[in-house]
DNA sequence: GTTGAAAATATACAGAC
DNA sequence: GTCTGTATATTTTCAAC
């Protein structure tokens, strides 16, 4: 599928996303525009979804990492609930979970009292919605989005 | 704390973190050096973390996502667990959850057969670890680092 | 894939506010 | 301390091979 030239370069990619183009074709040792091409390449075929900045939360006064699980009247997985959810900006994560009947959402704010605004004014309100149950972030080990490249 | 223009062009950042600096100087109409600037001062002050190639996991073969509730046999929270579950590759996210004395696991493998072996061979032969309950995800419908800039 | 030159961009610095 | 403007260095782009 990839050769090891691609899977070094996204390697190099996932340590520092920002590094030029030449530092790359400098590790791999290629031509800068040989390199580029490459990671051109990568993003048309969708292997590179794009690049993000990573802020730091706390700094934004988002302290409070919630995990709920959102329980919905209706059995199955009707979409509505699921992008009501995805619009709601505090939201981070909405996945339907397997044999629960429900979703479950991860989301970032600053404190307990805005976590309770939040899911009263914001998920409650929705429809389907049978019930809520929250399980708030005492500390967090690990928080990536980075996967390991098999290969 | 962060005055308007740099507020702006955080999120100018967020929506494209590959953009070239003189085009964000462009947008926010200030020299490209005094945009530099504030950029690295940022990133000094901890605001910016960092910045992120997003790979497309699917293409990486990672097509399952499982949440993971570990429980300890020890109550509260030793740190030597948490960790030991952040080792992990496949791990993505670990956190300490209150009033569970257990930690709350994120992962992605290819399929529910790469899950078994992980949570048999990784996971269980942690020592404290008392119990395993995996939920697996069917459908996603948001999964993002982005925090919502107040102000 | 490479090379090489032109264009664009990033960086460093001086001076104004 | 932060901005603008300029110079200098580096990188990106692109044509030719």
């Amino acid at each position: 599928m990839l050769d090891d030239i691609s899977l070094k370069i996204l390697k190099i990619l996932q340590e520092k996303a920002r590094i030029p183009n030449v530092e790359v074709a400098r590790q791999v040792e290629m031509a800068p525009s040989a390199v580029l091409e490459r990671i051109r390449k990568l993003e048309r075929q969708g292997f590179i979804d794009g690049y993000e900045v990573r802020l730091n939360p706390e700094q934004f006064d988002y302290r409070q990492i919630a995990f709920i699980k959102v329980q919905t009247s209706t059995v199955g997985d009707s979409p509505e609930v699921g992008q009501r959810l995805a619009e709601i900006a505090e939201v981070q994560e909405v996945h339907y979970i397997a044999g629960e009947d429900g979703y479950l959402v991860k989301l970032r704010v600053a404190d307990t009292r805005e976590l309770a605004t939040i899911i009263r004014e914001k998920i409650a309100v929705i429809q389907e919605v049978s019930a809520t149950q929250t399980s708030t972030v005492l500390q967090t080990y690990k928080e990536t989005a980075r996967i390991p490249i098999r290969g």
